[in-house]
DNA sequence: TTGTAGGCGTTATCAG
DNA sequence: CTGATAACGCCTACAA
């Protein structure tokens, strides 16, 4: 209570004073980008410097700086939807890195609609930002050919597009991963669940699987490739339209865990035992697939090293160095939902 | 190709050249607080400085705002972990409510360890925030206590600590629906899967539950309510624990639905059916809960609503002008974890 | 209705 | 090694 009110924060300027030396002493032993530190002020006044900044409790003021240097260290992030725990994981492990770079980040949803992208990287241009990250990139849209344009630094994270430089993980094979685990297992007929068709996370794990099938010996046949949004309610209509061939599929691929779950209830409805009867199969490895009541067996792919590994990009670009896109590796978890009786693990 | 590289953006002095007149008439034409524009300029000239703004694709710069101002619109969000469901549909609504108000916001994760929540709160403070959103408080703990006196404006989201402002779900209330649904269904031996100590929402759910059972004469020994973290995990352990009681509950109310999830595996089993043999009742009514193979019974709170009050009440604190707290109202999701042959809903 | 001047806090340049 | 000085872009008395 006693507390003095909300006071004016500290300023180079008040340091100054209290030290008895110039503001621009104090700002070069404060800069200290350590080798300035040495030869900025003598050994003491430095001292002095440093300890008069900690007693006032000093904070270089962000806006002053940005305004000086024309560098806001601002990043923008777009993802279609925050609620969706992959590109949650995705952002955590962007957040992660940014910090470590003395890089702010802040998220907006697009929501997967090229307006939202449209407004939301326009709001982000307006906070100055230095530079993006785009999780929800269409593939064969045109707004990031004309954004890259506009010479404004970004990178592509989850999802690639044309050659804009991205961090993804390497769908195709993950897709192949788990077209090799059906085979082993003796399917022949089988469905894909394939999310949306303008992500090529879910086309690239579509390709992957469909090509290992027809390389098999045993193509896919399109009717049983069905497109669906990201979720378990998507999974579920996805399922339902699959179980209508008849003879049904023996396996199904669902390009993400949440739709594979839905599929899982839509399977259960049909009086169907995931597992046993019908082997599915999830992307992502989400906390949840092992947890499961029938554990679901996933493609494990580096949510958190994509994050942070995008940022790391975006920071060699804004630093005017180039760097090539990367291609994270996945593999599988194997569980209960293809092979009942499995513990775990491959 | 052609294009310009990235030239210096337009500023009120580049405008004022264009439209030959003051820096200041630009500005006072642009801030344009409606009646201002009124009188700022004669009409044409407005109109004049208006066309070349858009022509010059000028936005003001934040940084200088800011640093005029002595505001930053800036908002930092702290919650235990982006990756969690329900905070991340929280700050949806916080990230919406905030484009509204003119407020840019950034999340960070505090892991719900207190040194984090110190660390991130400084960090937000290095940014010269205007204020913050806690949707991680603990209950007991000193830190916002302390961070009250410092007079930063916050406000807490979810969970509520203390008289500290808050906006919250009425997660009591929560909590006696569900003892009222159990009740009727003639539950009279049941377990609760309380999450957290620290945080008020799986306390107070569990309270709820504990004293409506309590009232009905049925009161809940404190063996059969078990601790847990807020995942699938978490859930699953704490139902093995319940399952160890012999005779074991004939009804578990999870206060999350990943938890709950995680406990219809450890039904699973233990040979137990779900919905038939015990029933489970989640809360937040996660998207995931109705599409699950048995459709869990939740408790709908508002998530994203309760993100946007507490944006909106925090812009009210900002403005000088105080509110109150407040607390949302929940409501209940009868499905097929309690009631078997549900189609739906209440 | 329009213009002038000064400063927000920092950094960079130039002299001493 | 240190100090003065200007400028980043915007806002706002105050003056004309």
């Amino acid at each position: 209570m006693a507390r003095s009110d909300r006071r004016r924060p500290a300023t180079l300027r008040t340091i100054a004073q209290a030290a008895g030396v110039d503001v621009s002493t104090v700002s070069r032993v404060l800069n200290g980008s350590a080798e300035d530190a040495q030869r900025a002020a003598s050994r003491e006044t430095a001292e002095e410097i440093r300890r008069w900044a900690a007693r006032l409790d000093y904070r270089p003021n962000p806006h002053a700086t940005s305004l000086r240097t024309r560098r806001s260290n601002l990043v923008g992030v777009l993802v279609p939807r925050l609620s969706d725990l992959v590109l949650a994981t995705v952002y955590e492990g962007i957040e992660d890195a940014a910090a470590r770079h003395g890089l702010t980040t802040f998220v907006m949803n697009s929501h997967d609609r090229p307006e939202q992208q449209r407004a939301r990287t326009e709001l982000a241009l307006s906070r100055h930002v230095d530079g993006l990250v785009f999780g929800d990139a269409h593939t064969g849209a045109a707004f990031l050919d004309e954004f890259a344009e506009r010479r404004v630094p970004f990178v592509l994270v989850s999802r690639h597009a044309g050659r804009h430089p991205s961090v993804t993980c390497d769908d195709r094979l993950g897709g192949r991963l788990v077209a090799d685990h059906f085979l082993a297992l003796g399917h022949r007929r089988v469905g894909v669940i394939a999310g949306e068709p303008f992500a090529s996370t879910g086309a690239d794990r579509t390709a992957g699987f469909v090509d290992r099938y027809r390389e098999a010996g045993f193509p896919v046949p399109d009717s049983h490739v069905v497109h669906c949004g990201f979720d378990a309610a998507g999974g579920r209509d996805a399922a339902e339209r699959l179980l209508r061939h008849d003879p049904p599929p023996t396996a199904v691929f669902a390009v993400n865990d949440f739709a594979a779950i839905g599929a899982l209830g839509a399977l259960r409805d049909h009086g169907l035992r995931p597992g046993q009867d019908v082997a599915v199969a999830g992307y992502n490895d989400t906390p949840l697939a092992a947890e499961l009541p029938i554990p679901l067996t996933s493609v494990v792919s580096p949510m958190r090293e994509m994050g942070a590994r995008a940022l790391d990009l975006l920071a060699e670009l804004l630093a005017g160095r180039t760097a090539p896109s990367e291609r994270l590796r996945p593999r599988l978890a194997v569980r209960a939902s293809t092979a009942p009786g499995t513990v775990e693990e491959s």
